[in-house]
DNA sequence: TTGTAAGCGTTATCAC
DNA sequence: GTGATAACGCTTACAA
């Protein structure tokens, strides 16, 4: 900065005017200044400018797990969004491990981040509140709901009607959940369907699955032998649904014809034309989007009450459902 | 820190040493500090740590497409052997938008990162060099190669080698190579696989297509069309293998009894059951960890001449690969 | 419109 | 082992 000044032949505070483009310099002091700094290649140091400012217009998010693209797009969410407002966002990656998740948070903090939002956590109640009460805190797209913290959603249990209606709509009765195993979006989901079954006139039944494809097989398989398979399934995750078209393709039942599939999430798995799976889809971006505006509404505007928005999902409509073509399969 | 110090019954500079776990600090005192630390809820502040040690012990990575499950594997080998050394990684998003990426290295640099990790990336050689001429910085899987620029990259041509030498080894004399449009890596893998076909004394024919699903299915009609579908397909990425696996379905042609298909990247999609594809793969966590290692080089070992590591991908056979069935389709 | 000087929260040097 | 004191690179009253 000395350097810079001494070139263009101002004080140091000149060109701190001129980095942080002050309306009252001179036109030709400033280009001065711009010259110089352009032509040593000067960029101000972050760190020294946060110090001093007392702010560093950044916001720190953690993102539960890196490789799930359905968190990635939440983030792009973000992004825009905290662009928009002027303040740059630094992601730390949780690992899908709530102790580095812990870390996360600290490293944030001590970078003096001015928000914290946290895209799918699995921070304990007691780490968030905590959190919360250091800096404006807000939770996206994790299942769980936390009393005085920032919330954005969207309602597990509304998406799980879509599916039923959406299936009962087209005629089918005899219909499976496959849920997520033990965590609270399973939970709710289940809820829901069990919910949304009961409302039609239906029982619900529902099949212990898991999170991943090999979850979705076992407890296929089991159908399968059983002869008990439905005319639809609703699974817990495009992941799960996923493996539901792959038992059902071994045992030589057509999708939708003999049996209608519906995923969860819109995944990228969802739209590829093999799968071309009907899913229920959360406004991702959105989600992003509202978190970034409610933890501005903290800083900015200085709230103080918590927020918690619920979204509603949507169905996107694919080839792997239509009227049931075939009788329930029984013994 | 004044607080802490004022509560311990201790001075800044000892609260200083402990926090930076000197080992001249009586053990009494240290742990009075860090009680006192703990029961204030006090973090050092990293802005004025990084001013004063001149130091940051912190990476910048910057990755050009979040979304891409690829790259999120390259920066978990990054972050793992980061976390060995030491040092922070702070990841920023490109966006696959060069000019974001432009912006993502400003920033990262006025974050005094002490090296530049740039996955990926859409940067021209300009901005490339210089970038490593401010700091040590190393391109990963990125297909471009750069003269002076550190690089750790995954030999495409040995990669299209082993998809060839996998089906010829399977009986398979005409095989098709469905390109990934205009991109370095496109060009190296077309390449690869032309030299591989005549080294087995073989005629490479290779088709346009593009890196989405759809540019698979544009080019797979057309060979469906004239009857010329080849005993064996190998795509440029695992996404174009799907498209084909989906238009193969559709002719009604078996996999791999009518058609082998091999993809690359090895991503997700190739594992799942439903696709079971062969792909070629690439060591995105070495790759990441060899990215580090390669800074650090530069870091404590102060390297000067660039490095350019090009590693071997592998294989990794599945369900979409078979001795060819049939004899080719022509007229 | 420009320059001076104090201060941001740490670390580091150097006496004690 | 401990405690002053001067950096670190920048911003910001305030004065000129």
């Amino acid at each position: 900065m000395e350097t810079v000044a001494e070139r263009a032949g101002v004080s140091r505070a000149l060109v701190s005017l001129v980095m942080n483009n002050s309306p009252k310099v001179s036109d030709s002091k400033r280009t001065a200044v711009l010259e110089a700094a352009a032509a040593l290649g000067y960029l101000p140091n972050l760190h020294a400018r946060s110090l001093a400012q007392q702010r560093t217009k950044t916001f720190g998010i953690i993102i539960n797990d890196i490789h799930n693209p359905f968190f990635a797009e939440v983030v792009s969410g973000i992004e825009s969004a905290a662009d928009g407002h002027g303040f740059s966002v630094l992601i730390l990656n949780g690992g899908r491990d709530p102790d580095r998740e812990r870390r996360a948070v600290e490293t944030h903090l001590q970078f003096q981040v001015e928000a914290l939002i946290l895209v799918g956590t699995r921070l304990d109640d007691g780490a968030l509140v905590r959190a919360s009460q250091v800096t404006p805190t807000v939770i996206v797209a994790s299942g769980s709901d936390h009393p005085g913290v920032d919330t954005i959603t969207a309602n597990d249990r509304i998406g799980a009607a879509l599916a039923v209606d959406h299936l009962v709509a087209l005629g089918h009765t005899d219909i499976v959940h496959l849920d997520g195993g033990d965590n609270i979006s399973s939970r709710h989901r289940a809820g829901g369907f069990e919910l949304a079954m009961r409302a039609a006139g239906l029982e619900p039944r529902v099949l212990r699955a898991g999170d991943g494809e090999a979850d979705a097989e076992a407890a296929m398989a089991q159908l399968v032998e059983d002869e008990t398979v439905p005319t639809a399934i609703f699974a817990f995750n495009d992941l799960l649904a996923a493996g539901v078209l792959d038992i059902l393709k071994s045992a030589e039942l057509s999708v939708p014809n003999d049996v209608s599939v519906v995923g969860y999430d819109n995944t990228f798995i969802a739209e590829l034309n093999h799968m071309s799976l009907t899913a229920v889809d959360q406004p991702r971006r959105m989600m992003g989007e509202l978190a970034v505006r409610t933890v501005l509404e903290r800083i900015e505007d200085n709230r103080t009450e918590p927020t918690n928005l619920d979204l509603s999902p949507t169905l996107a409509v694919r080839g792997s459902t239509g009227p049931p073509k075939r009788d329930r399969i029984t013994r």
